[in-house]
DNA sequence: ATATAAAATTAGGCTAACCTAAAAATACTT
DNA sequence: AAGTATTTTTAGGTTAGCCTAATTTTATAT
């Protein structure tokens, strides 16, 4: 069985892989889990040893295979509840995060298994994170940041890059939400602000910031 | 804040105070807490300076104000997410204790209310427990076993004192649900087994053991 | 290539929640 | 009321997961 602590560092350590790439360093893993690096540096050994992790001394750790798998259900887990979290109990999506975070380490595959179908399967969470299938495995996406695409660009909004409260705030603020038709109209060439057309309606002046954050499907 | 062990004692404490009336003992919570009478001193000791029970040196203990309170507010959790798992996630009776167990740890008022609406406000858990209002008040109820029924009466079976697994397949292998309407035809001075009639229909025989862990309401 | 800075590890310690074995307190039996 | 049995407590110890301070290793800059 895997610990609470475990968990949320196999969770860690695939987040932190799958935004750069390669080792996860002992320093990363300490900020992340705001622990010092003394105990990460004590708990990875402990870790490899069960076989979770690859440890190379003062290099970093990596996934195992079942590292990996335990670390995309807990990513499933709690990307499923927050769909609950947001379909059933009408919470809002800047809402549900410290919650799912509690409810994804609880173990019964079975409970999880009909809270998928409760739900009837949804692909994405409510900030448009894919939900992995019972088996570890993601759905393929082309979506990119809205930052990337050229003037005269007609896309859908999937998701978002940055989750914070603030971010999140915003866009609720602005009445962007996931499924609106986005086009490009133009692009400011000094500060790359996007003037946009939302839904064929409002017209919206977009920072690089927040272009940045979108994550975006041609349409 | 309370730890995954505090309210697990508490918990205990409240339970075995309901079954047994007066001080709890230390033996008793060592029992139902499966860990050593020597842990159980220690701990309780420690629960005391937090003011969380009433400790009485080799006499037991007994939950302040806020033990009960928090005791109780677990007991609602704990039911509520029994509600759940039964009517929208499609479990059986006798498969949601371990589930909600751990469900019952989480923390955050808002979602349990959340839950609470949800749910339709449930009076009852899917045994016919009562379920605790958010300020620990539980509505009062007139059942007791049928075993203290006599021959002639007419009763609505509201839950079951027994909460094992076999006793609640039982009662699902022979049709039993709670909401039935229960006539007592006769009982054998013998045995004290009951003669019965379920929703006017299927006439049954119950043993003394059965009759003695069904609750009841009169009709 | 060396000096310095940064990151990682080692060493030694702490606390929460458990344990066993021994001692003390309480309860039971006659 | 005394002696035995049971329950509870005390004493001392363990493990998981964390800490700080000191040391070692790796990276960076001249």
């Amino acid at each position: 069985m895997t610990s609470l602590a475990e968990e949320n560092y196999l969770k860690a350590i695939y987040k932190l892989h799958e935004k750069n790439g390669g080792m996860v360093s002992t320093s990363a893993l300490a900020e992340t889990l705001e622990v010092s690096a003394a105990s990460v540096t004590d708990f990875i050994k402990k870790m490899a040893v069960k076989k979770l992790v690859a440890y190379e001394k003062s290099r970093g750790v990596r996934l195992t295979d079942t590292g990996k798998f335990i670390a995309i259900s807990i990513i499933r887990k709690h990307r499923l509840w927050e769909v609950w979290l947001v379909s059933k109990l009408g919470f809002k999506w800047d809402e549900v995060h410290d919650i799912a975070e509690q409810l994804e380490h609880v173990t019964s595959e079975e409970l999880i298994e009909n809270l998928d179908k409760h739900l009837g399967y949804p692909k994405a969470d409510p900030h448009g994170d894919l939900i992995p299938d019972a088996r570890g495995r993601f759905a393929k996406t082309s979506s990119k940041p809205l930052l990337e695409y050229p003037a005269g660009s007609k896309v859908k909004l999937t998701g978002v890059e940055n989750h914070s409260n603030s971010f999140l705030q915003y866009l609720t603020k602005n009445q962007l939400s996931l499924g609106d038709e986005i086009m490009v109209e133009a692009i400011e060439e000094f500060d790359e602000t996007f003037h946009v057309k939302i839904n064929k309606k409002h017209q919206k002046l977009l920072s690089r910031e927040v272009v940045k954050n979108l994550l975006v499907v041609p349409l």
